[in-house]
RNA sequence: GGGCGGUUAGCUCAGCGGUAGAGCACUGCGCUUACAACGCAGGGGUCGGCGGUUCGAACCCGUCACCGCCCACCA
């Protein structure tokens, strides 16, 4: 950081100016829910793109009198942690072994096999890695000059934020919109967790439509197309279109599997798509989500072969369990499968139907949509487990409408938010089976014979939370009671991360206990965050708050987009792509990155091009340049009194009034721009020109216009440039406070004057003068012997009362105005005169 | 397959009913008492195609084409 930006840091940070006073109300405060950004590690442009964005709009209130609530909160909580953990120090968590103590110290990056440790060791290890990040990220964010107020920081995974997870989750329990369920899953294999259907995402993959031959009762034959033979021993019925003549006479009969024998109903469902493969396939348990919509219609007890491994599991074929016409070859077929993965068991059947001739014709290869976890590298499989679910399906219509009650920035962004809730096909499954997260805050009940009995939950109170029930016992039990009949068992999974993230609304507004606060800072003005979280981080934080009191988290939802790298792709470590700021920060400062998030609008992805650094660096000089030239000039200000003068305060007055047009509309881009446009035109390239006669003469009129004029436009830059306006504020103007708690300049504030065309006059007739010049090669203080202007009568007028400025700019001797009735425009005729001797 | 957004100067984008704009890049000139990491002047565009509405369309409507993103039950 330079000398400049740590000085007015470090300023701003003793004066506490960012600081959220809890003494003012709801009505006059501007509540933040900071994305608390996810600590992994390294912090990319792109954070300082969004962030940046979010605060300039919160400068922008500032300035308007708002009082600022502004927390930064650190996203610890959750996977990401637990991977670098893991590749950090070389550990995995073992939760069966022992606390190893305070002492044990691992190296970094250690050779050889992950070294297995407990789970308590585990998250210390989290814990430390954590802060370490946070200061970096810290140093980062305050260097970017984000106006929080770092007193209110929050993590996700500290005593508050498990205490506020755990007890909204307690109320969803106790409402019964929360509830245990025994059912298929779906189940990422590497990471041995369920996952939910916000986390997943279609990848495009190879595959091939196998045709197999399976029989019918009574001797015929039919040919389902399928891409995971594999399934076959899984199988549980087929299914036709109920208006496919070529299978209509099949309905109700029913068919044999092929290798396993086992009967399988033949039924009629819409959903079979008679154009896809031939048009009629296989139920099993489970390929995929609309099977496992089948097989809760049939009705029928489900045959899982997929374990959670991804392997192939025993299969109970015969004793009255898993039918089969031929148990005992089902039995045997089933034995060769045990224990293969997914893809080894395909290889397997496809070889033993081939054997049987049951195949018909090549397997026809096909690119088609697999579901993946989206942090993962194997696709998902549906398996039976036990979660916690959060019933969301019988809200789509309300949490619809919760969702029109915010104002999306930009507005069509608005529209994910709607398309995710109507696509919504399965309740949120809450639970994850990982270590580093809020514990679900629930144990289970022992029977006399010691199995657990999910019926019975044992629930903390609410004094107690928040508690980690693998670690300590329910009251009332004491601790060797866990796991013995009769006794307890302690939920051993944890919240999935949004279950937590979607309650940053309520983690630093003191709910529900100190209300006072509360209703100060709930529900909050802005959620600021990215679009690819539309569906996770928006969308369950508005159902959250919904399921907890009806209510919309936040008025507003600011929706920033992604910093692409210059071919338009996203960046990423594997592509080594990524832009690191501290290296932009060091080359261009602060106040350049922040123009250049400035300059790109909410909601729109943009290429990373370092040229509009450029530019937000030469905008801070020229500002800085521009205040010493107008606070250099000797005199006292007086009546904003010359045509000039109230023709320049008119013009800024439109602008001020255009300007905070655009910020209201959430359009900083479009401030920036028109802000920037009347400094670098109106302002320096004519005005200061225009003016530096008089103002070198010590005109009072031109001193206060000057003056004037510069402390307004550098309260419109101050949100965008906070550095170098309060480095002009104070050094160079002399201001005696903060430029970031001056109110936001106003039409009203100024001298009611009004541009009445003289402005537009001196400047045209000044541009023709300046061609001229260029034209003959000279100077632009080379004297002019005459000036003859001619044009229409009124034009005349606005320029004869600015003529002196004029011909003091540029340097003319003597002039003539000449009226032309049917001319448009000013023309200026220049008549170059003789070098001034020196 | 459904939806959303985009297509304006070589590049990045603004304008969204009234005679085509900015910055960068390019050309020429200029060290003029704020600024040469600068200033001044200038060249450059049938505003994706085709229809329509209108006195008038980059802007409104229809349609097509491409580009990007989101979503979609993997048979």
């Amino acid at each position: 950081m330079n000398e400049l930006e740590e000085r007015w840091r470090s300023y701003w940070e003793e004066r506490g100016i960012f600081r959220y006073d809890p003494s003012r109300g709801r009505e006059e405060t501007f509540v933040v829910d900071t994305p608390p950004p996810t600590v992994s590690g390294v912090l990319h442009i792109g954070h300082c793109y969004s962030f940046t964005q979010t605060d300039l709009m919160v400068r922008y209130r500032r300035m308007q009198g708002d009082n600022i609530f502004y927390p930064m909160g650190w996203d610890d909580n959750g996977l990401p942690t637990e991977r670098r953990v893991q590749n950090m120090f070389n550990v995995r968590c073992d939760p069966s072994l022992p606390y190893e103590g305070d002492d044990l110290e691992l190296a970094r990056g250690a050779e050889g096999d992950a070294k297995p440790i407990s789970r308590r060791k585990f998250i210390l290890l989290c814990d430390t890695v954590i802060a370490e990040d946070e200061r970096a990220f810290k140093t980062l964010f305050q260097r970017l000059a984000l106006s929080c107020d770092w007193d209110q920081t929050y993590t996700t995974i500290n005593d508050r934020s498990r205490f506020v997870s755990q007890l909204s989750f307690l109320h969803l329990i106790e409402k019964g919109e929360a509830e245990l369920r025994d059912a298929p899953t779906m189940w990422d294999i590497d990471f041995q967790s369920a996952i939910a259907q916000a986390e997943v995402e279609d990848r495009q993959k190879e595959g091939a439509f196998y045709k197999v031959r399976f029989g019918l009762e009574g001797g015929d034959s039919v040919v389902i197309a399928t891409t995971r033979p594999e399934l076959i021993p899984a199988c549980i019925a087929l299914a036709a279109h109920p208006d496919d003549d070529r299978y209509k006479s099949l309905i109700g009969a029913t068919a044999v599997t092929p290798l396993f024998a086992a009967s399988v109903p033949i039924v009629a469902d819409e959903g079979a798509d008679p154009e896809k493969g031939t048009g009629i396939l296989m139920i099993c348990t489970f390929g995929d989500a609309a099977d496992v919509e089948w097989w809760r219609e049939l009705g029928v007890p489900a045959r899982e072969i997929i374990g959670r491994d991804g392997r192939i599991k025993p299969a109970p074929w015969g004793r009255g369990q898993w039918e089969s016409n031929d148990p005992e070859r089902a039995a045997q077929q089933h034995a060769k499968l045990v224990g293969l993965t997914v893809n080894q068991a395909r290889r397997e059947i496809v070889a033993a139907l081939e054997a049987e001739s049951l195949i018909e014709g090549e397997p026809e290869k096909v690119r088609r949509p697999v579901k993946f976890y989206e942090k993962g590298d194997r696709p998902l499989e549906f398996v039976v487990t036990r979660q916690w679910f959060v019933k969301i399906l019988d809200k789509k219509e309300v949490l619809l409408q919760q969702g029109r009650k915010v104002a999306w920035h930009p507005h069509s962004m608005s529209k994910r938010y709607e398309d995710w809730v109507e696509g919504l096909n399965q309740d949120w499954c809450v639970s994850r089976q990982r270590y580093f997260g809020v514990p679900i805050p629930v144990w289970y009940r022992l029977r006399a014979d010691g199995t657990t009995d999910h019926a019975e939950l044992i629930l903390p109170r609410k004094e107690d939370l928040p508690v980690d029930p693998s670690a300590e016992p329910p009251r009332g039990f004491r601790p060797e009671q866990r796991g013995e009949p009769g006794g307890f068992v302690g939920d051993p999974d944890i919240f999935d991360t949004w279950g937590t993230s979607a309650l940053t609304p309520l983690i630093p507004s003191g709910w529900p206990d100190d209300e006072k606060r509360h209703q100060a800072l709930y529900p909050g003005d802005l959620r600021p965050q990215a679009h690819d979280i539309i569906r996770t981080w928006a969308f369950y934080t508005i159902t959250r708050s919904y399921l907890e009191d009806g209510s919309i988290p936040w008025k507003n939802a600011a929706i920033s987009g992604f910093i692409l790298d210059p071919d338009r792709k996203k960046m990423s470590k594997s592509k080594g792509n990524v832009v690191v700021p501290t290296a932009t920060l060091d080359e261009f400062g602060s106040d350049a990155v922040r123009y250049w998030a400035a300059s790109g609008r909410l909601g729109w992805d943009a290429a990373w091009d370092p040229k509009v650094l450029k530019d937000g660096k030469r905008l801070t000089t020229k500002l800085v340049n521009a205040a010493r030239l107008v606070y250099g000039y000797q005199g006292d200000p007086g009546e904003v009194a010359s045509p000039l003068d109230r023709a320049l305060i008119g013009r800024l007055r439109a602008t001020i009034a255009r300007v905070t047009e655009r910020w209201d509309a959430w359009e900083h881009q479009n401030a920036l721009a028109l802000t920037e446009t009347w400094f670098w035109s109106d302002f320096c390239d004519n005005y200061l020109e225009l003016s530096k006669g008089r103002a070198y003469a010590a005109d009072a009129s031109a001193i206060a216009t000057l003056r004037t004029a510069m402390d307004a436009v550098l309260r419109l830059f101050a949100p965008i440039v906070p550095y170098m306006t309060e480095e002009i504020w104070q050094s160079v103007a002399g201001k005696p406070d903060s430029i970031h708690v001056a109110r936001w300049p106003t039409a009203e504030e100024l001298p009611a004057t009004e541009d009445d065309g003289c402005f537009d006059a001196a400047v045209a007739v000044l541009t023709q003068v300046r061609r001229a010049k260029s034209r003959a090669q000279v100077s632009m203080r080379f004297p002019v012997e005459l000036l003859r202007v001619s044009g229409p009568e009124s034009q005349l007028g606005s320029l004869k009362l600015v003529i002196d400025d004029v011909l003091d700019t540029g340097n003319i001797a003597n002039y003539e105005l000449v009226a032309d009735g049917g001319a448009e425009a000013l023309t200026a005729e220049t008549h170059l005169g003789q070098p001034d001797a020196q």
